[in-house]
DNA sequence: GTTTGGCACTCTAGAGTTCAGAGTGCCAAA
DNA sequence: TTTGGCACTCTGAACTCTAGAGTGCCAAAC
């Protein structure tokens, strides 16, 4: 149900007994963070069976490579690989209470400027309710429609453009020119543009556009010309690459698992240089529901000890970006994951509504 | 030199080779963070005296509180009052090499598009030279000048309103109008804003409206209802208020003085509730120079084994905002007071260099 | 009067010891 | 297959001990 696609979980059979065993441990586990031993499990499983029993499976377990023991006399504790059997087979998810979803449609459904604002709301969002540090991605748009352009003239040779894209966000860019172009000229340019191209693709603008000029180099009318070197400019990098937002990493401060302060400070570190982090984000974009990372099953050494729970989020039945958690992988996955699954729900449907 | 209004030093006489000592425990203290001992002090001062002799002198540094014992058989080590003295009596700057002043100019002087990114990229450079957090505050503009206006029909009743200010920035805003404009009647009151009002200070120009609003409530034509609406709304509130910008908090995890998980996660939970460390930045807005506060002189709890070096940066002589850095008591003041003083001098001068 | 050496005293950090408690593995009996 | 019993292991906390660093104070020296 939620698993990786990079690796698919092959799990040996388990009795019932063996799997329900494991998954009180886990969730004994998961609750206070302590390894679990075999008198402990005894009487929190309900079976009716002796210590000695429940040690003959955790052994078991042991050697299957769910469970193992800090040192000879502790409990046991799952390993990454129990962790995945436990959600992938024995978590009973707690579905969010109908009015907790109410609240977050509220606080989802803000005016915002762009889609950054957005994002930052949404990553505050999921922090502040999991407790965990929330994180927001902002895919590269491969569908940009222009809806509208605008040219400004600012001084000498700079002209403001403003790109009224997807009738949802504004983006602002200055651009040099070559000569200095009035205030008329440039409206003209601006009308000739949107006349052309509005509702279009703003890569298919571009090709036009330059297909254009090829055709009609020299014969360019004074319009024209500006038309071209405007649109040049302004159409010349893809408005933005992909991002994202992090927000509430103090939170994993506080959960004593990640307390080494080193391998804090190198997941502070990796939230700041975003390259790696998008890389494993990119992976939960061609995914459906809900996708979990446990620890180093990512690939990325830093999130060692950490788990991430993502969900991607559609526009227009179109997956178009990907929003989560990370923390600590000894983590409240029943309360998580519906969690991520409604923001993400309801961000697209906020993302979806006809706007104003 | 280094001070704060709001705390005038007084100190008492002491004579040249208690400061001189005083000197050298604090230079030794910074270094390697441990209590300074006598015997350690009499080798490294210099002065061909016994360690006996540097008790007596240090027992007098303890007794005016300049110096105190973390417990009775480890050296002293200097307390707020003391680091106070030591950087306004004691502190010889190490002027920066011309070259590191030329990178440093060199890399504020890029390309950007609005003030927030480049507070970022002058954030990001402090935090890089000095490894303490880098701030850099964007403080309320006190004289904002119109410098154009432009409204764009978005759908019904919402319009883009697109600001172009003080010849630097541009700022969107979408407002909800109370029934739909056509492109013309826009066109129409942005012409009749900018022809008025280009160039004056923006709540003079609310202020000019309201007044001709109410004078002339009646007997308003078309278009000029078309403006009071508009403007209204877009001048409703102060462009922005003031915001700061962070970077490079990870560095205050390695610094030894900070490691306290829990102190540390307040001080980085300071970061994301501005509101408390802005006011703490306004003190320094109206001082000349750099100013460093201690601990908490900064009467800023958090800030608890923290220096806080700030300098002012102008623009067109005016004082715009603050930047500094943020970092343990124990840090280099020689080498960092130089860093911010001049990263601010740069700073102002990009900002005051002739735009494009 | 200042500086110094001497000396008794204090405190810490680290190393070693001990001990109770928790948990295990294995075996033989049920 | 389950269980009780038992010997064994390991941790963590408490305790002790000690070397080392540093102090304060005093009386002698400069």
């Amino acid at each position: 149900m939620y698993g990786t696609d990079s690796m698919p979980a092959s799990h040996p059979v388990l009795n019932e007994r063996t799997q329900h065993l494991l998954k009180i441990l886990v969730e004994r586990h998961i609750r206070d963070g302590q390894p679990v031993g075999s008198r402990t499990l005894a009487r929190d499983a309900g079976l009716d069976l002796s210590p000695a029993t429940i040690r003959n499976v955790m052994a078991d377990l042991e050697e299957l490579g769910y469970l193992r023991s800090p040192h000879t006399s502790a409990g046991r504790v799952p390993t990454a690989r129990g962790y995945r059997f436990f959600i992938d087979a024995l978590l009973n998810l707690r579905p969010l209470d109908d009015r907790v979803v109410e609240i977050l449609r509220q606080r989802i459904d803000q005016p915002v400027q762009n889609r950054a604002e957005l994002a930052r709301l949404v990553s505050d969002l999921l922090s502040g309710v999991t407790h965990l540090a929330g994180v927001v991605m902002l895919p590269r748009r491969n569908v940009v429609t222009l809806r509208q352009v605008e040219f400004l003239p600012l001084s000498e040779n700079r002209v403001l453009v403003i790109l009224v894209l997807n009738a949802q966000e504004v983006q602002n860019r200055i651009i040099q020119t070559r000569r200095p172009y009035n205030a008329v000229e440039l409206q003209q340019a601006a009308n000739y543009l949107n006349a052309q191209f509005a509702g279009k693709d703003i890569r298919q603008v571009r090709e036009a556009l330059l297909r254009d000029l090829r055709e009609a180099r020299d014969s360019l009318d004074r319009l024209m010309q500006t038309v071209v070197e405007m649109a040049e400019q302004t159409f010349e990098t893809e408005p933005d690459g992909d991002d994202y937002v992090v927000a509430g990493q103090t939170h994993l401060m506080q959960c004593a698992d990640l307390s080494d302060l080193d391998k804090l400070r190198q997941l502070f570190e990796a939230f700041n240089h975003k390259r790696d982090l998008l890389h494993l984000f990119d992976q939960c974009l061609h995914a459906e529901g809900v996708q979990i990372f446990i620890g180093e099953e990512s690939g990325f050494v830093v999130l060692e000890g950490c788990s991430v729970v993502t969900a991607p989020y559609t526009v227009e039945g179109q997956v178009l970006g990907v929003l989560g958690v990370i923390g600590p992988t000894r983590m409240a996955y029943d309360r998580v994951i519906p969690v991520v699954d409604a923001t993400a729900r309801l961000l697209a449907a906020v993302l979806n509504a006809p706007q104003g």
